[in-house]
DNA sequence: CTGAAAGCGCTTACAG
DNA sequence: CTGAAAGCGCTTACAG
């Protein structure tokens, strides 16, 4: 494909057979004999022949290219999904388009007509909305695509997500037994799976223990540092002001860092705070911040599974619902201060996961 | 492409016109009525046709299609680029596949590879090392390509890089303005155009100042976080310790906070710290690292810029050889205390660049 | 095991 | 302005 226009036709000719033996040769088709395929495939070789995918996918109906849609790749939670989306794609030798499409429905749009234009044979679709118009056409029409991350509602795709609820859920406990009590949480939208469970998690958690929750405690915006430095500042400036933060996002996380330090309050001493996520940013050092592990990086793995197993067996089958368990990494930044007589100094994680 | 499987040919048997004509139509071609134009593309509107890209790719020889090749794409200053990347592909009409090499040459060889496989139109490599065989053969072919954050050796190629020497000489000098005298570098590594660039930049900056250089305060391995824990962690327990460390990258100098935490040191107090990037954690309020700004964002969209004339153009025309200015960012990680009596305090600059 | 033929869905000279 | 024809570089029944 890059330099040489060398075609099958041209290998045809040096090898003294039709293009069709050659083709034959370059696919491993059992029909041809051992001697003539070595001999054709040496010529290949010593050429440099690259057979031109663009006829190839013509014909087949095939480009071995998956298109990934997420919110922003600068989000390091959707870099790392990206990493094992890519990497498990390259194994099974497919290719990964990516497009950020930053919230906005009209980005999605059009990023996903540029992406079937292509010809891309799958969608990984990580920052759905609940409701979300395009991927529910898609799925009607049966193109193959896999949910990651956030589920759409609705029935009839498979997903990879993790147990949001849980998660929040077990977060919002720890809090609960340092000794939290006025806790307040800075979430993502109720429009989005990942916003709307954690949310429930966290307010499920409360109740469970009795502790009333102020309206004014749950603020929501986007997952986005800027939501998390607005958020932190508007609880934080209240006259009865929350002991304990809940960040949805290790990103929103690093706004309520921004916000705290500009106020000149300290974490965990003044406020303790929790995110979701475990990124590089909540396992440094100086940060050390409480979160909940989602390993996104298998996340994105089984998704490109999943998508490849539907699009190389055209078996119209959804049974794949896959609910990761999460994992409550405890640090510093929760509080120990605050944490119940007797109750032990919780145990404190070390730096990252592995990579 | 999606669902339907119609083409040109069931659209021309509806308008009642030759599948010559549709295709006029959809491209616009000025050779076709204006009437029967629009006649045509109600009908394609109506029926929601997509032309087969494939088949238009094979016989174009085109597939808007741009490869790029990164280290890690979780590094969030490559996550920085590839999103300058995606909204100026995305502008004009490109969508782009990405891949992280890690380092490895192997993984860079099969990854061009794949690239080339499904017939990408140019590449953007912004890992090379400064001898890199596989794009010195690239070039050799004149496949369309760009090189960018870092050059290779040699000729006969476009680049946007940032003057790294300038940046890593300048936030020197700012350690030594402030009166630092023992000042040690954890750099990425002298084979490629970053690592080498800087460390030059940081002795020029010592050897201009006569400030002698240790050769034990020089360490340099991979731009990672690991490497500046593991580097931070020497230096810092040599008997004669640094009292300020430049780190290559802003990723390295994360290590270096967890290795600080870890000894018990503080920044600045006790060792002052530069970083390289800017990236979102050092903007981070807790954080806080001096460092240097690259407008990785912009150096994305320039160097599709670049390639995209280059593709369609086909002129051979290595003229575009761009060097971004470094711009210094101040905040308190470089110590304040240690500052020369009457020079001031540094302005600290706040929160992020906008985004 | 091998080859001639048809076809994948487009674009683009070439004639009219 | 419109259409019949050739062709892009492959794959794959269909015969032999």
């Amino acid at each position: 494909m890059a330099k040489n226009s060398l075609t099958i036709r041209d290998i045809a000719k040096m090898a003294k057979v039709s293009h069709t033996t050659v083709s034959r040769a370059l696919n491993n088709d059992p029909k041809i004999s051992a001697k003539t395929q070595k001999r054709i495939l040496a010529i290949v070789d010593k050429l440099g022949f690259k057979p031109d995918a663009r006829a190839r996918n013509l014909v087949l109906k095939k480009s071995n290219l998956i298109g990934l849609v997420v919110t922003d790749i600068r989000n390091p939670f959707y870099a790392e999904l990206a990493r094992g989306i890519e990497d498990k794609a390259h194994q099974v030798g497919y290719n990964v388009i990516f497009c950020s499409t930053d919230h906005k429905p009209e980005r999605m749009d059009s990023y996903v007509h540029l992406m079937l234009d292509v010809g891309i044979d799958g969608f990984i679709f990580a920052s759905s909305r609940l409701h979300e118009p395009v991927v529910e056409k898609l799925i009607a029409e049966r193109f193959p695509l896999v949910l990651v991350n956030r589920k759409i509602k609705g029935e009839g795709f498979n997903y990879v997500v993790l147990d949001n609820f849980r998660g929040a859920y077990d977060i919002t406990q720890h809090l609960i037994d340092l000794g939290c009590k006025k806790i307040a949480i800075v979430d993502g939208p109720s429009s989005v799976f990942t916003g709307l469970e954690r949310l429930r998690g966290f307010q499920r958690a409360l109740k469970d223990n009795k502790i009333a929750l102020k309206p004014e405690y749950i603020v929501q915006d986007n997952f986005s540092r800027a939501t998390g430095y607005e958020g932190a500042k508007k609880l934080l400036e209240m006259k009865d002001r929350p002991e304990a933060i809940f960040a949805g996002s290790d990103y929103i996380a690093m706004g309520v860092f921004d916000a705290t330090e500009a106020l000149g309050l300290r974490i965990p001493e003044d406020v303790a705070l929790v995110g979701f996520d475990d990124t590089e940013f909540a396992s440094n050092q100086r940060i050390r911040l409480t979160t909940v592990s989602q390993r996104e990086y298998t996340m994105g793995s089984m998704g490109v599974q999943i998508l490849i197993d539907y699009i190389e067996n055209k078996e119209l089958d959804y049974t794949h619902k896959v609910v990761l368990e999460s994992h409550l990494i405890i640090r510093e930044s929760c509080g120990h201060k605050l944490h119940r007589p007797g109750a032990g100094v919780p145990k404190v994680l070390s730096l990252a996961k592995s990579r």
